[in-house]
Parts: structure tokens; C-alpha cells; sequence
DNA sequence: TAACAAGCATACTAACGAGTATAAAACGAT
DNA sequence: ATCGTTTTATACTCGTTAGTATGCTTGTTA
């Protein structure tokens, strides 16, 4: 039955919708088993990195709700419950954390888009299975990932490389956007307008979002699915009949 | 025949369209003809304010590319080729820069939902209508303004009253889109979310736009209109034909 | 029990940028 | 040329925060 209600709010089958659960699971699955293997909780490394990933989801959520800049490492301290000091034992800097948030959004993207084309037939289908696979990112490991307005606060040279994957996330997005008005199932837009507007609404998530019990972040995923589907499938209004014109 | 090319990318009535048109361009020169009443170019008050407006356009710009906290005075100073001592001639300080900016962008907000309302019929066009106006606003007088994010850099009480303002604004939105999907001209769907969507889409513009000649500030805007329309008038995919079952 | 690891308290340096003080230069109006 | 306004040059204070030094406390492991 819950499958069911994912069917009917997307025009994505059922295949494909398998396939993009299929695919963060069974990362997450890898993730972890790589962590058991001749790991217990015993095991010094293990907890380690148990420990900078709540260093990295906490920094994730300060820095989007109040901005890298305008949140101190006493802050993010503060939140785990920790000294500034220790942080220091994890992170070189407060850049390195930035750089390493950023990177694990761009990590999402391009797992997003190889999904896409691997399980994707049509140029609406992959856009679809690419932003359902993103946003399961997002929400997922780290609660959020930084957006955009924060490269600018990344320094050279790790804000070369950040730019230079979003660059090539956005270009395969304006790509896949091009496929599918070739083939019928998104409607005739300027590729790159969608794209940024589509990618606008994606990145803008992880500033708005709480887990506050309004809506999970499936059913948020969900209902942006169902927006962007829309969008991308509307026809031009010229083509459109016009509401009144049905008799 | 221009005009025309308006007509054909919106489903908005040519009465609604110069409705909008006229919305701006009638406050333009109102604020022109205020300024020219009694006032010469050798008015000294005329031309500070000249003067102030210069500073916050070029302040917009800085703060949308970079990031507020990223942008010294010395930074926004360069831009203007004065000195920093000169920028603290009219303004207080920085905050009051920041804060002047908001101020701008809630009151494109507020004369949007105005108008929408004054000059549309139907809840999609009442938006459709707030949109173009928005746009317009943050295209024209300064350039840009700035994003949410950056209000994490505003500082009460000055911040408390930008996310005022801005709560007001977006729970009108949403009052709309439930207005359109009551009325029918909007599909059914979560009008917060929804909400969410369109305006992150509309904050995001002042982040990448640059007129560089790709395309002028009209022609994003018309596209953008185009797909917003896309997105509300879509309908729910369980309800929509499947491209593949026409016969 | 000893050794080591991890975390902490306290204090500190250094850099940056906002903002100001003072005096001089430049500019514009008469 | 003079006077007033505007801008600038130079130097400075102050606050904030990143990041570090040192030594102590606590916890874990062998």
C-alpha cells in the first residue's frame, strides 16, 4: 500500500522508483558493512569517524540556518556538547568542514545522475530518478548539505574544485533537461532556465526543511517530485487548451 | 508584435500583463517626478540620495555574488572607486546597508501581492501576476537584492522585522495558490510546499543572473512566469492522461 | 596499576574588518 | 581667490573569532 502511494503521486514506474531506493540503500548498507568488517566498537578508527560525522551533520545544520561566517566553531561546539578544542582534533579548520559538506552534496549529485542514466529511459524519467536520489541525499546522511551561497565562503584552491563539480552537475542536468524535450517527455523550455530553476528549488531544501513532524522528508521529496514533474511536463501555454475552451 | 510574444508565453490576459507593466513603470515615475518636483541636479539632498542609491545597488550586487560576510566596506567601496570613510557619510554602517536592501526586496513583495490582487481574477493569474511584478522589482532598481540566507546576517530588531515581513508575504502566497486550486486554476497539491518551490525558484534569480547579454533580465522573467504557470497548472500524474495511452 | 587517548580549562596569539579620529586635499559655488 | 562641502590619506581602536599552547582531568585499554 505505501508502495502504492508512491506510484500514484509520480509518474516515475515503479521500476524506477525501486531502482533509486534500491540504490541510496544499498549505499547506505555498503557503507556500513565496509564499517563492520573487522570493526567493532572497540575499533579506535571506527568511532573516530562515528564522531566527525556528527561533527559534519551538525556544522551541515548551522551553517544552513544561520550562514557559515555568522556561525562560530564555539557554536558548533556547543551543539555536540564538546569544547572548540576538541574539534580541532577532527577537523585541521573550519574550512576543512565547509569543503568536506560540500563535497558530500556534490558526492549525491553525481551518485544522482550515474542513477539517472543507469535506470532512466526517458530525458523525464532520469531528471526525476536524479532528483529523488538527491534529495534522499540531502535529507539522509547529514540531515542537510550547504548551499550554493556558501562556496563563497570556501577558499581557493577547494572552491575551485566545488565550483568546478557544480559546474559539471548543472551542465548533465541541462543535458538530461535537452534529452527528454528531444524525446517528447518534457515540455519545450529554455533547458538552462529549468535547470536552474528546478536546481534553485533543490538546494534551497536544507534552508527551510525542519524534521519538526510537519512532513517527513519523504513525503517533502515526494511532493517536490510531484512539482517537478509538473513542471518540466507542462506544455507551453500556447499549446495548451485553455480551461474554459472544454465544453 | 511584441506584445504578442508576450501573449504567447503566459497564459496571462494582455489586460493583466500591462496591468503589471504599467504597475512598475507608473511607480518609476512617480518616484522620478518626486524627485524632479522642486529638485535640480544641483539639489544637494537629490543628489545624496543618488548617491545612497548608487551604494546600495552596488552593495546588492557584492553581497548576492559573494555573501554578505564574505564583502568588506573596503570591497563594496572599490566598486564604487571612493573610500570606506565615504560610505560611512551615508550610511550608519553596514547593517543599515544590508537592512535598506531588504527593505527594498519586502516592498517589491508587498506591492506584488498588491497588485496581484488588485488586477487578478483567478488565484493562478493573482499569482502569475505577483511573480512578474516581484521580478520586476528585484531586476530593475538596484539591480538585485539579496537572498534569505543572508538574513541570518541581519541582527535584531532589524532582522526580526525583514522575517516579519517575509512570513506575511510568503503566508499570502500560500493563501493564493489555495485561492487557484479552490478556483481550479491551480492543480491540487500542498500550496506551502508549493509555496516553497516558486519562491525559492524567484530568491535564487539574484544569485545567478548576470546580464552578460545571454538573456535580458524580460526574457528571464517571461520563462519564469512561463514555468511557473507550467508548475501549478500541471496536473497530478494520476490524474493526467499518460503521453503513451493516446490513440 | 600504568600508559595512553581523549577531552577540557585557561590563557593566549594573530588576523581581520567594522568603525572612528584627525588633518589635509580636492572640488564646487560664489 | 575665498569659503564651504565633500572626499581622502593615514592611523588608530575595538571586538570577534580562528586557531594554538600548556597542563590537567577523565576514561579506556592492556
Amino acid at each position: 500500500m505505501a508502495r502504492k502511494a508512491h506510484t500514484d503521486i509520480s509518474r516515475l514506474s515503479r521500476g524506477a522508483l525501486r531502482a533509486v531506493d534500491m540504490n541510496i540503500k544499498q549505499k547506505t548498507e555498503r557503507q556500513l558493512a565496509q564499517k563492520k568488517v573487522s570493526r567493532s566498537p572497540f575499533d579506535r578508527e571506527l568511532v573516530r569517524e562515528s564522531k566527525r560525522d556528527a561533527v559534519l551533520s551538525v556544522a551541515a545544520s548551522a551553517f544552513n540556518r544561520g550562514g557559515y561566517a555568522n556561525t562560530s566553531m564555539d557554536n558548533v561546539a556547543e551543539a555536540l556538547q564538546i569544547t572548540k578544542l576538541t574539534l580541532y582534533r577532527y577537523f585541521k579548520n573550519k574550512q576543512q568542514i565547509l569543503f568536506e559538506l560540500h563535497m558530500h552534496a556534490m558526492n549525491h549529485g553525481e551518485e544522482a545522475l550515474w542513477l539517472a542514466h543507469a535506470t532512466g529511459s526517458t530525458g523525464l524519467e532520469k531528471f526525476l530518478i536524479c532528483c529523488r536520489r538527491y534529495m534522499q541525499g540531502i535529507f539522509g546522511e547529514f540531515g542537510t548539505c550547504p548551499v550554493l551561497v556558501d562556496v563563497g565562503s570556501l577558499k581557493n584552491p577547494e572552491k575551485d574544485r566545488v565550483i568546478e563539480r557544480r559546474a559539471k552537475i548543472s551542465k548533465a542536468t541541462v543535458k538530461i533537461i535537452q534529452e527528454g524535450i528531444a524525446d517528447g517527455t518534457i515540455g519545450a523550455c529554455d533547458a538552462r532556465l529549468a535547470t536552474l530553476y528546478t536546481l534553485s528549488a533543490l538546494n534551497w531544501i536544507p534552508l527551510w526543511y525542519r524534521d519538526d513532524g510537519r512532513k517527513t522528508a519523504d513525503e517533502v521529496a515526494d511532493e517536490f517530485l510531484e512539482l517537478f514533474e509538473r513542471t518540466l511536463t507542462g506544455q507551453a501555454s500556447h499549446q495548451r487548451p485553455l480551461a474554459d475552451s472544454k465544453a
